[in-house]
Parts: structure tokens; sequence; C-alpha cells
DNA sequence: GAGCACTGC
């Protein structure tokens, strides 16, 4: 009755059926877990050597012939065909970049953008920032006069836009790992749909898995004569992968899968040649507790005598991005990489990733292979702010991929229109919706900035929107669970998260910034570090504003309700039930365990940042308001007649 | 009152 485990992930280069070493053993418990080895045979040949073995190489001249003959390519390859790294080269090398011109490589994660440029740097023998360089949000790593192939994320791309509608720097743009469909990504392929019709110079190229090629190349295809020899947009596939990859199931369970996937990794280490390892766990507990276990292991091999060192990586988005960046440097022959990875195949349905972990082969195909474009499920306020910016004055006819729910267009115009940022028109207003399109933040935090002179209090809010974009400023050691929450008790008071934030930031500063009085208080020094690099960038746009710098000297009364200033919409009240419910539309929430408000006496009404949804709905980042201050600075939010005003809106919205 | 998903601007 026991269900399998899996999967198991095996790379094993030229081979067609299942690994040899591992794979056999596989049905042993003790010596099974979700494991990855990536072995790379070409590590020892020259950089120019390995970029010909690509798979993407021996359509290079392919390549640049459809670039030059389609306004869009869409290509279809495999993770490890070279795409990301290899297209944009031969780009540059076939002359896209001549003339100050720029090759764009969007990419949905900040990660991937550095990491990438940083290879594709490498590859050139360029400094990265130069030739090559990456822009993600609060880090321009980019050359204006010398970059010539530029990473960034498709955010970023879209925030461009803002400044040149037009992208008129750039030749060629790609939009790498399409298939995600992330929220910029497909932002960013309507505006460019736009874009290509008054640029017909410009080309895309859409990067994306198999499923979404034909519906990506529709999208694009802005020939309606019928004859496909006028078509603007064509798919290439790039078949194969650098290394091959087979999936194992394990075929019973697993007692201990902790101590299996260190004890798989140290086998793999001592029998295999080459290669780095890739661990996936559930957690990032469980990535640090594999991590120790590794290194002690390796510590005790090293002494009996053991040649090859082992680089023991964790990898979980917690970790400051230097750290995260260690996993994708190569390492000599004499090192063996190990990296520890927090699994990240969850589904839309959110299953947690423990319950993945034991699923059976068959419950496993049976998961959706492709998600809900993000489009389809988020607060849209922003994407409708950035799209307004941009010129886009009726939202209801952009051209979308997905189109999102009416409803969710409807929500967020009405918030819009709460903060100030449109009028009844729908139009952006002046100069407020216009300011708030143009911090890189959601709009309530903008609104909440911006508003902070009018509370005398900008110094404070400025730290909080800073903190507030930092996740896990209180590091909790799990061997040390007690003494860091006796410490980050220090910081924490009843008014809630956010105070709490502005408690730990200012203590940081009084300690001159120091890394040791952090770790004494289990803080996150580099997340502190970079929230006062994120205050100072918040600062420069508070003073183009004119927001006076003020500071409210220790009262707390002034934060809170320029808190609620932004943040009205996200109120909730707590509930005989026991539970929170949202003032806007009765839903059900609770205080996010991370937060000092959880296991504390409820406050009755509360504002909060944003709602995750995991087992439950929760809110992050919680603030105790008084019911009044809702009335007082959101009247035309929460006084009565606002729902007849809501439908007049609701109606001249769906006149559109 | 009950115990923690990730990314992006």
């Amino acid at each position: 009755m026991a269900a399998p485990v899996g999967p198991v992930k095996f790379w094993k280069p030229g081979s067609e059926g299942p690994g040899v070493s591992v794979s056999e053993e596989r049905q042993s418990p003790a010596e099974s877990s979700a494991v990855t080895v990536i072995y790379n045979p070409y590590a020892s040949l020259s950089i120019e050597q390995q970029r010909q073995k690509l798979p993407v190489f021996k359509l290079r001249n392919h390549i640049l012939y459809l670039v030059e003959n389609y306004q869009t390519l869409v290509i279809i390859g495999e993770t490890g065909c070279g795409k990301s790294t290899q297209i944009p080269q031969y780009l540059a090398e076939a002359g896209w970049t001549a003339e100050g011109r720029v090759v764009g490589v969007t990419q949905p994660r900040r990660v991937a953008a550095v990491s990438v440029a940083g290879r594709v740097a490498d590859e050139r023998g360029a400094v990265l920032g130069h030739e090559v360089g990456y822009c993600i949000r609060f880090d321009d790593c980019t050359d204006p006069q010398a970059t010539r192939i530029k990473f960034l994320t498709d955010g970023m791309l879209v925030r461009e836009m803002m400044a040149d509608p037009l992208l008129t720097r750039y030749s060629v743009l790609m939009l790498d790992e399409a298939h995600e469909r992330t929220l910029y990504t497909d932002i960013a392929i309507g505006l460019l749909k736009k874009v290509q019709k008054k640029r017909g110079d410009l080309r895309l190229i859409v990067a994306s898995a198999t499923l979404d090629a034909e519906k990506f190349r529709d999208f694009f295809n802005q020939n309606d004569t019928g004859d496909p020899s006028k078509d603007t947009s064509v798919i290439l596939t790039v078949e194969g992968r650098t290394f091959p990859v087979d999936i194992f199931y394990l075929q019973s369970p697993v007692p201990d899968y902790i101590k299996s996937t260190v004890e798989t990794t140290m086998k793999i280490h001592q029998m295999e040649n080459d290669g780095d390892i890739l661990a996936f766990l559930t957690g990032q507990e469980e990535v640090e507790t594999v991590v120790s276990m590794l290194i002690e292991q390796a510590r005790a091999l090293a002494r009996t005598g053991m040649k090859k060192h082992l680089r023991v990586l964790p990898m979980y988005a917690g970790l400051p991005s230097p750290e995260q960046l260690k996993v994708f440097e190569r390492v000599p022959h004499t090192v063996r990489k190990v990296s520890c990875c927090v699994s990240q195949f969850l589904p839309p349905s959110r299953v947690s990733a423990a319950q993945m972990l034991h699923l059976s082969e068959e419950d496993f195909e049976k998961l959706p292979k492709s998600t809900v474009p993000e489009m389809q499920r988020s607060n849209l306020a922003p994407v409708i702010l950035q799209l307004k910016a941009l010129g886009i004055d009726n939202v209801l006819r952009f051209p979308f991929l997905s189109p999102p729910p009416a409803q969710s267009m409807v929500q967020a115009l009405e918030l819009l229109y709460a903060l100030g940022g449109l009028d009844m028109h729908c139009r952006l207003t002046e100069p407020l919706g216009i300011r708030i399109a143009e911090f890189p933040l959601n709009p309530m935090f903008a609104k909440m900035l911006l508003e902070s002179g009018n509370f005398g209090c900008s110094q404070e809010i400025l730290t909080i929107a800073a903190m507030m974009q930092i996740q896990n400023i209180f590091v909790i050691p799990p061997n040390q669970k007690i003494q860091a929450a006796r410490q980050h008790r220090k910081f924490a008071v009843e008014e809630g998260d956010h105070l709490t934030m502005l408690n730990v930031y200012e203590a940081f500063v009084k300690h001159s910034k120091s890394s040791q009085w952090c770790q004494e208080h289990f803080l996150n020094y580099k997340g502190l570090v970079r929230a006062s690099v994120v205050r100072e960038q918040l600062k420069k746009l508070l003073v183009r504003f004119k927001v006076p710098k003020k500071s409210s000297e220790g009262d707390p009364d002034p934060v809170l309700r320029c808190i609620v200033s932004g943040f009205f919409a996200n109120a909730a009240k707590f509930h005989s039930t026991g539970a929170y419910r949202t003032i806007r539309d009765d839903h059900e929430l609770h205080i996010h365990p991370s937060s000092v408000l959880y296991a504390e006496k409820p406050p009755r009404w509360v504002v909060y940042n944003e709602v995750i949804q995991t087992a439950k709905y929760y809110m992050r980042d919680v603030t105790a308001v008084e019911s009044s201050w809702l009335l007082e600075l959101a009247p035309h939010f929460y006084q009565q007649g606002t729902h007849l005003s809501l439908k007049a809106k609701r109606a001249k919205v769906d006149d559109h």
C-alpha cells in the first residue's frame, strides 16, 4: 500500500536508458532519494569548443537567417541547449549590435538574469557591466555607452518602456522562458506586439517550451492574407540538450528522506568521476540540515584521504543573492559541487512540496503540465497602472495573450481610483497617478511614500517601505530557535510588523550597521544592507517629488496613519469565528506565523501588505489600526454609498 | 486562533 516516492532525477551524458549506478540501486529505500546528478563531460574543453558542442550551435546560421527574414522567431529548446547564452552572441557576431544597438534578453528571475549575463561575459572574455551587462530592480549593471548584450528581468523591460516606449535602442529582444507565463512576460508580449506594428525593424525571439509555441507564433503573426509565405513569425525547434535527463521514480518510500539524500549524495561523490550534484529538498530548513550533514561527512571523508573535494552549497530564495549565485560558479576539476535546492515544481493547485514528494508516478503524471498564467490570478493594479503610464488608455482592449478575468480588472481599477491614481474616467491623474507609476513598488507602497510628507513621517515611512522589500530579516537557525526568538522579541512592538521592522532598522543604524551586532541579534546583515540601498533609491524619488523630509520623532501615530493611507484597501477585521475577514469582500484571512502579531492577542482591526495562499490565506506584514482611521483616510472607499459609486464605475468600465 | 511556497517592479 506504500506509495512510491519520487521523482528522482538522474542526468548522465550520452545514455539513452537508465543511468548506471544510482538507478540500479533505486529500489533500496536507504539508498534512494530525490537526487539529481549532472555530469559535465566537456569541462576540460576550451570555451570556444564548449560553445560548439551546444545543440544550438548547429542551427546558428539558420537562426540568423530566420531573424533576418521574420519579425518574430519562436524558438523551442530545452534547458541546456544553449539558446539563452548563445543566441545573443550569434546576433552580436552577425552585426545586430552595430551602431550602438542593443540585443536584450529577458528572464523571469533576477538570479537568472545575473547568472546568464555572467556566463556570457565569461565566454566573451568581457568584464560584466561593459559589453555584456544586466539590469534588475535596484541593481543596474550596464554601461549606457558600451553595453551591447543586455540581460534584464521581464519586469524591468516593461519599466524601461515607460522611458522609451518603442525601445529604440534595441535591435532584437529575446524573451526567455516565455512558457512560464509570468505576469511581466505576458505584459511584455502584449506591449511588444504593439511596438512591432510601429517598428518593423525590431526583431523578437520568443523562447518557449513546446506547448505554447503555436500560440506565440499565431499571436505575433501579422499576416492576414492566408498566404503562408507572407507569415511574419515562425517556429524553430532546437533538438537535444547537452546533458540528457532521465527521471526515475522510487519503488518504495524512504523512511528518512533527509538521511537518504545525504547518503545518496555521498555515494555518488565516492563512485562517480566528474559531475556536480543537485539535491532537491522540500524547505529551507531541510536544505540547511542536509548542507551541514554533507559538510560534516565530506570532512570525515577528506580525513580518510579522499582527494576530490566536495563544495556544498545551499540554494533557496531567502538566501542573499551573492550566496545564491555561488551555485552557478564553475569549480576546478578537483572539486565536486553539490547544490541543495528547495524543490520548486509546485503545481498551481498549490499542493505543498512535501506532499508532492510523496506522490506516485501515476499521480505525478496527472498533475497539470502547464500552469495557469499569472495574469489570470493576480492583483492587476500594478499592471494596469503601468499600462496607463505607457499611454494605453483602454486597458480592456490591450492585446493580452490570455485576457485576465474582467472581475480582477474592475477590482484593480477600483483600487487605483481609491488610491487617487486614476480619475473617474479611468485616466491617470496628474501628478499623483504618474508619480505612483514611477515607483518600482506596488502602488499601495508608492501612495504611502508619497503621503508621508503630509503625515510628517517620511523618514520612518522610507525605512518601512525599504524594509518590507527584504524578506527574512529575522534569521532563525534551526538549532537556535529559542535564542533567536529571544533576540527578536527585543524589537517587537504590539502595533505590528511595520513598526517592528522600523525598530530593527533604526537599531541597525544606531549600532553603525555592524555585522557583528546583526549576528548577535539573529538579524540578516546582508538583508539590512540591502534595505539601506533600497532606502537610498526610494529617497531619491521622494526628493524628486519634493516630499518633505520629516520625522515623527518617535510618535507612532502619524506613521500608522500613513500606512493606512496606502494600505486601507487591505484591511481586515477579527471575527468571533477566530479568523479575520477582509472588509472589502469578506474573505477569510489569517495572520502569517512569521508576523510578530502571531500568537499575540489578535487586534480587532489590521491592515496588511499582502496575502499569500498556502494551506490557508495568510496576511503578511500586519499592523493593528483603528477602524476610525479607515473611514477618515479612505472615506471614498469605506463610507456608505461606496457600493453605488462602484457600481457606476463598473458600468463605465464595462462600456469600453 | 493556529504553525509558515516562489518569483517580479
